[in-house]
DNA sequence: AATGAATGAGGATTCATTCAT
DNA sequence: AATGAATGAATCCTCATTCAT
């Protein structure tokens, strides 16, 4: 069942989320299911296979998120505003996965620490590069290249999230949206 | 000898970067370091006691650094320039230090990770909360909070470090100051 | 199952009387087990556990048998006589048991060496106290203190089961009840 | 010196009986004596002789206290009576002999346990085994063997020098000399 | 004579994974 | 499909002993 897979995953991520990957065992994992754990090798591979789907699952479900909401909005603007908001969204909603990108895993499928998170970057492409590269060429943004102001973006997106899981989220993490973007988009236009 | 101590923990940076914290055995690092497995337990307690140690070591020296460079430089954009320049050129000598941080633990000496993390940006108050908020009442920045601005600024320069890293170290990273300060300069600055 | 767990203890019990507790690993007692070292920990939760268990397995089986025997008594004499008599039994049976007290460690279940003796020799209690004190009051026994006969009583088993052993245990033990009553209920008889 | 190497024997002595044979070390040793790990071994071939010379120091010194006070003493009652009360007195002031016996020991000296305790045994011998038979030749003792009454006797002795120890050793030792003498010497008289 | 830095054999324990049921 | 008993490779850490100084 699909259902029984997602349940697994969900409470893997929990678990791993607060005790770390090497800490976090089938068996506990398993107990918490309320399955036996053979049952976790019918779902995963192996233990390795369920980081990664973890993470995948979570990745394509943010970006669906995003696609979705994004793709009927044509001004730059307003795209990457949709774009952050839906970002500070899902990540307040799944704050352990922020937690679990931070943890320790040199390699997933066999790629490197560098492998991942380009791919990881690479997804936001889609949505900003085209119209940031027109913004550059109507003039109305300064002429940076596209991966400076990439990851000067995600940088102070996660700096943020960050900022908000370390305190103990104690408020809706969505309200940074407007500092996030007064900040970055006024670091960018040109003037 | 502090000697072997320093080497012990140089090898084990590396090492940990490359290989993540638990699959970085202490029998890995005597190799490497050509010293026999009992004699890294006089130079360290335990495991985690190492790894303390090397996040302990380059946060001190990273501070010592920007405190040195810092304290003589009264203006407040210029400390800001100087404290990003030396921040930088510090992961670029030390950019193994990056990746460990990014691997980290759920608990760092005992602290729940949210704490080391507190400390961790606690430590950039010294040199840049009181010149900000001087800024703000002359009305040269706009009204923000500190912590907002200090998360922003820590995750473009994070972000920026993590891009360097992603694609293989290939250009001085220092050379990002600029981009990095442009774009929070301008985003902060009143208008 | 129960079964394994007791040839566990039983392959356990005869290594340690052999060859010490520090020196009986866990995995010698799996290998003469035939079963894998992890399997152990299935029945104990480490190796401390174990040597409880096999004392505590132990005397209670030993107080079981004794009580069994001994509450359809009512005649002091003969009580301590049958008391007397099943102890020799067990331990003939059962004399690994003794080479381990014997060997004992300086704590047993995070209690001091003091403690667990304590507990032990009050088992003793139930079944000579109150007979020995109403034949001080009929005045057929001389005025001791309780525990002055019991750890005297005690010492002269012990003695004797030592001997035994000592000397590669070439007769049925229990011949020594007779010997152990003669002097122990002659010292103590009142004339 | 004859005084550094005493010094180490006093101080293991007292090591040993609290924390047990294995759970001292070496080091533990060294520090307190106030000398290098090295020097220890100046004085000793290995941890297992050192062991070895706590427990030959003790017994010389002990069988010598009895030798001395026992040799001019004729009668049998009151040789007994006097070594009896010298033991007692032996481990009164070496408390920490008692538990030390009562460890972890299997092998000493490559022999096993019961080599060990057969010599220790008969060490009692020299200063009773001639008395005792002639008694029974006399007709004032009951006809029992030797050995028999020697076990019975240490028996009745280290029961109660285990007591005085479990209770914290809260009275002078030496005076259960009585209570032993009676029961035991009564045990024994033919009438 | 004295030291203590260095060593590595040795042992307890954990846990991902398998497989018979 | 589901289980969980069984496994043993893997790894941390200790500590008796050596040896260069």
């Amino acid at each position: 069942m699909k259902d029984k897979r997602n349940l697994i995953l969900k409470i893997a991520e929990k678990l791993i989320s607060e005790k770390g990957y090497t800490k976090t065992t089938i068996e506990q994992i398993a107990n918490k299911a309320k399955i036996g754990k053979g049952t976790f090798y019918l779902y995963f591979k192996n233990k390795e296979d369920l980081f990664i789907s973890i993470i995948d699952k979570n990745l394509e479900n943010l970006m669906r998120e995003i696609r979705k909401e994004v793709e009927k909005i044509s001004d730059f603007f307003d795209r990457l505003k949709k774009g952050i908001e839906i970002y500070l969204i899902y990540f307040e909603k799944n704050y352990t996965l922020f937690k679990i990108l931070l943890q320790e895993k040199p390699f997933i499928k066999g790629q490197r620490f560098e492998t991942f998170w380009k791919g990881f970057f690479k997804k936001w492409d889609f949505f900003i590069k085209k119209g940031f590269e027109e913004q550059i060429k109507n003039g109305r943004l300064k002429d940076f290249e596209f991966e400076d102001i990439l990851y000067s973006l995600i940088g102070i997106i996660h700096g943020n999230i960050h900022r908000w899981i370390i305190n103990g989220r104690k408020y809706p993490l969505r309200e940074k949206k407007d500092v996030i973007l007064e900040i970055f988009t006024e670091g960018i236009k040109r003037r």
